[in-house]
DNA sequence: TTGACACATCGGAATGTTCCGATATGATTC
DNA sequence: GAATCATATCGGAACATTCCGATGTGTCAA
């Protein structure tokens, strides 16, 4: 361990504040479990507002209103199609992320709830 | 193109809601400027509240406040030390979380503040 | 046209977050 | 002891988010 109590001599390369302000903002869109389960389920195909809604066991109306806010942000596109309107992702870098989020909280496969560290 | 309009048969296996909630709870806490480059730091090494502060350039006893709600959630530890005190990073996820914020938002070197894609 | 369905939007109440000045604590120095 | 420095906490104003019922829009079938 060499010299552990002094400061640092790099200053670590900082991203800029206005970049980690959009990237608070993006952040601060997935940060409600019941968009990040929509996120998850899109990553895996394509589903409707009703089957997102229904797989969020919510009213139809508040997933619309999730899907309207994740859109705007670039993370989803739609797609109307007859009475329907499917959304996907649109935004790439949501897989890695979504990755990171399974790899602390339980994946769908090996499920903790509980977490350690 | 193979039938892309079918519902795909596989739910993708989702995550538990409560663990999403879980997973919003975190994402929430790092969704924040300042927080953001506080992690940004601490990941390079230690600091103390007022090298923190000032990189942020916001007053100490805020940056104190950020301090508190990022260790109240398992991200960082302290050590007190004469009369500064030192912080850590706690939560090592917190390091791969950070890299897909850099990739996608301008990593430290190469820095873009507008997005593609 | 009418009715039913899927989705979107509006308005508002409840709640949470951010920021700030003021003040408190605890360690060091004189 | 008193003064100073580094952090932490408190109270409150301003602002944003979440959720809900009600209503609007567009599509399809009869």
């Amino acid at each position: 361990m060499v010299d552990t109590k002094r400061k640092p001599a790099r200053l670590p390369k900082l991203t800029s504040l206005e970049s980690l302000g959009q990237a608070a903002e993006c952040l601060k869109t997935l940060a409600h479990p019941h968009r990040l389960r929509i996120v998850q389920m899109l990553l895996g195909g394509r589903y409707t507002v009703g089957e997102l809604a229904e797989a969020c066991d919510i009213p139809s109306h508040m997933a619309s209103e999730h899907l309207r806010l994740m859109q705007r942000c670039g993370f989803l596109d739609m797609e109307k199609e007859g009475r329907c309107v499917y959304y996907t992702i649109a935004e790439p870098h949501l897989a890695s992320i979504m990755a990171c989020i399974e790899a602390r909280f339980g994946s769908p496969k090996s499920q903790r709830t509980g977490v350690s560290a």
